[in-house]
RNA sequence: GGCGACAUAGCCAAGUGGUAAGGCAGAGGUCUGCAAAACCUUUAUUCCCCAGUUCAAGUCUGGGUGUCGCCUCCA
């Protein structure tokens, strides 16, 4: 059974999806002003885990993710950079499909974006005005938040209780201080699209409001995002799709809300200047290192980031790599075993029951991964009896290990590259087998010189050779 | 000021009221020509503090302390 953690209701609920089989998420997605940093990446890897595990349970995923294209901060940039909005939109959406892949997350199914939904955003605003919940003041539309009833669920406020500590200069002409722009008229020289009140562009939250609505229908599963989001954005999400259906139920179901990346215990944010960029960090660690770091915590927790925890990440993953190649190996040269694999094989299935009991718990990754790690002594345990001839494995048996393993490592999204690697070098894997083979020769004939000289000098160009029964291994 | 979350070993981090997973780092050992990797042993009588409920509390309740987040653009 799966569980999740609903921000609106505060507990852990069992998961019953809209549509049998089906599974409607909305993601918000960046608004596209400059290069994405990690805490960006975070809700980003952390739905992707969450949509290969609802795959394996078996239900068809459907996932929409915006871009807001237009906005106050796409406009600032724009003009310090003296270029159009488009521009600046257009290279940063560019940018941060270029980093999402190399953390290896999929593709959502729609993009929607702000600027190519314009009709549809307007048609709600004027819906809102209509059944009067908003109100235009000189061009601008806003919110009525008095007239949602309510106003406040998903991130336990009073209305009240806002009011007094409110910081922001408030403009009186506003009906109530919290009151929210749907609509903002456009000032001389900002891009605009022409409305029923005059020249002018969308309030922040509407646009996922009205796609939302549109891609994913009246009711769907799944609205996901940084905590950050919970207000004002989800809460203001929330009161205008909630008026505009006329239903206090319509709209996202379940809301889930990762946790923050800080630095030294602080967020990271722009605002702050205290953020990397994914493609910093890229520069310096393997994507998938940072992919691990990401998943080894889970969701909801803050996760503290430093050049240490990435180092220990990488440890980590070495750990989980070593084993599938141990385990590959045992594959490569297993043939007709002596029955004890199937002590592996029943430890696999375990572990595979564990790590399915764990991502059912709220995609508890962090208590995953620890059933994963359980198998890899497993396997290295096994592999060492094998390899010291005291077993022979089973090929039948160890390709059943093999594919638990892989189920592990394709839901998690990590050690995916030694799939690509190895056919990508042909070149290089004839070399490296020539080299090994030279140094194999050198070995047997005693000369540790020759032998070690080969061992270091691959070392400081980044290969790793690693000896063992069966011949030399090596690894970048 | 209002609302919320969190506090577990040197570090990171799971934990459903039943006697503290896992990872990293450290120490000792096995294997190895030497390494590396791996394996074995070892590192929390105790989960921020104080009360309480219970046969039983890291887990529940109350109070306190500390840290962080939101209330303003933010993933």
């Amino acid at each position: 059974m799966l569980k999740v953690y609903n921000t609106l209701t505060r507990t852990k609920e069992e998961f019953k999806p809209v549509v049998p089989g089906h599974v409607s998420i909305y993601v918000c997605g960046v608004t596209p002003y400059n290069e994405p940093h990690i805490g960006n990446a975070r809700p980003f890897v952390t739905w992707d885990v969450i949509k290969r595990f609802l795959r394996k349970l078996g239900y068809k995923v459907k996932h929409v993710q915006n871009f807001t294209d237009i906005d106050d901060k796409i406009i600032r940039t724009a003009n310090e950079q003296r270029v159009g909005w488009k521009d600046i939109s257009d290279k940063y959406i560019a940018a941060y499909f270029a980093v999402m892949d190399k953390l290896g997350v999929g593709r959502a199914d729609i993009y929607p974006r702000v600027s190519e939904n314009m009709a549809d955003i307007i048609k709600m605003v004027s819906g809102l005005i209509k059944e009067g919940f908003a109100y235009e003041l000189d061009g601008d539309v806003y919110f009525s938040v008095e007239k949602f009833h309510g106003y406040g669920k998903l991130s336990g406020r009073k209305l009240d209780d806002m009011q007094a500590g409110a910081r922001i200069e408030v403009d009186d002409r506003k009906h109530h201080p919290m009151d929210f722009a749907l609509w903002k008229s456009a000032k001389a020289g900002e891009p605009y699209w022409e409305s029923p009140w005059g020249k002018g562009r969308p309030g922040w939250h509407i646009e996922c409001s009205t796609m939302s609505l549109k891609y994913l229908g009246k009711t769907f599963d799944f609205h996901g995002g940084g905590s950050d989001l919970i207000f004002p954005h989800h809460e203001n999400e929330i009161a205008q799709s909630q008026a505009y259906c006329c239903d206090d139920h319509s709209f996202a179901r379940y809301w889930l809300h990762n946790g923050f990346i800080t630095i030294n215990q602080e967020k990271m944010s722009k605002s702050l200047n205290n953020f990397f960029t994914v493609k910093d960090i890229l520069a310096k660690y393997p994507a998938e290192v940072l992919r691990y770091f990401l998943v080894a915590t889970h969701y909801r927790s803050p996760l503290d980031f430093s050049d240490e925890r990435l180092k220990e990440a990488e440890a980590g993953l070495a750990r989980l790599k070593n084993a599938q190649d141990n385990l590959n190996d045992l594959c490569n040269t297993a043939k007709d075993g002596d029955g004890s694999t199937v002590q592996l094989v029943q430890f696999a299935q375990d572990a595979k029951k564990g790590f399915y009991d764990a991502m059912e718990d709220d995609f508890n990754t962090a208590l995953a991964l620890a059933n994963m790690f359980d198998l890899a002594k497993k396997i290295n345990i096994y592999y060492q009896t094998v390899t010291a001839g005291d077993t022979a494995a089973d090929k039948d048996d160890i390709e059943k290990v093999v594919a638990v393993y892989r189920e592990m490592t394709d839901i998690l999204g990590i050690l995916q590259s030694d799939k690509q690697e190895k056919n990508d070098d042909k070149i290089v894997n004839a070399l490296m087998d020539l080299i090994i083979a030279v140094r194999e020769d050198a070995r047997h004939n005693k000369d540790w010189a020759t032998s070690d000289k080969i061992r270091d000098d691959l070392k400081t160009i980044g290969i790793i050779i690693e000896d063992s029964p069966t011949g030399a291994r090596w690894k970048r």
